[in-house]
DNA sequence: CGGAATCCTGCCTGATACTG
DNA sequence: CAGTATCAGGCAGGATTCCG
């Protein structure tokens, strides 16, 4: 349904940019930076420049479709830059702009959260799953 | 599953927590806090304790299929705790855990960033589309 | 109120084949 | 090498109904 209700329009108003409201860009953003994918991709791309191919061997299990689409998006986003070049057969380089490593920073506390907590969170599954 | 194939422990001994590898826990972890709704009912719990409904109503959109599935794998992994108070009818408490507290902390970079660089991406987006 | 159970739809995703 | 195109399936996720 493209029109808002009137209650929708009130949180709209009320609060912009609020994360809650499903409409609000700043949680369409919040929804593309959950995909997984986007998260290794920009990972990969964290120390250097990276091929097409190397990205599909860094990132075990993706598939090219999914990458594709990925690298599409966050260029559409302008996270990262596509450069053709025109060698036989040809090279193309994808890499990270200012944008991109400015997210990057974001999920580098992300990735330190999950390796330091890890420990607890199996912790606390096991204890949860050994409960009647 | 409690086994491993050879491959996977060969994987996991080579490179322990390797965010790349989709069988290492981190990158499992990874894959959960990728969780759309996951980030949203943390944020939710940041001020406050909050009731089932209530946090029905704040994250707007949310299914109760995916809300309850949500707060049952973060009460797994220690992130709330559930807390059932037998009034009539039933009341239901949800509460972040010191765990979920800390994970939190990294959220709010993840949701500081989408509101501050929400305008550069919604620009390189309009520009992206411009083009041929 | 706070769920559990059921059914059903769609799109996410993988596999395969083809192009430049 | 770096994709695009197509097909097919599986499961995420929504809507609905019922229960303690």
């Amino acid at each position: 349904m493209p029109t808002m209700t009137a209650a929708q329009r009130r949180a709209a108003e009320k609060a912009e940019y609020d994360i809650f409201v499903a409409e609000c860009p700043s949680r369409r953003l919040l929804d593309r930076m959950s995909d997984k994918w986007v998260t290794l991709v920009l990972c990969a791309l964290e120390d250097e420049p990276q091929r097409y191919s190397q990205l599909a061997r860094t990132i075990a299990g993706v598939s090219q479709k999914m990458l594709t689409q990925t690298l599409r998006s966050l260029e559409r986003d302008g996270m990262l830059t596509r450069t053709v070049t025109p060698t036989v057969p040809v090279t193309v380089t994808y890499e990270l702009t200012g944008l991109g490593r400015s997210l990057l920073v974001v999920f580098a506390g992300l990735k330190d959260w999950a390796e330091s907590h890890m420990d607890a969170v199996l912790e606390a599954r096991a204890s949860y799953d050994s409960q009647p």
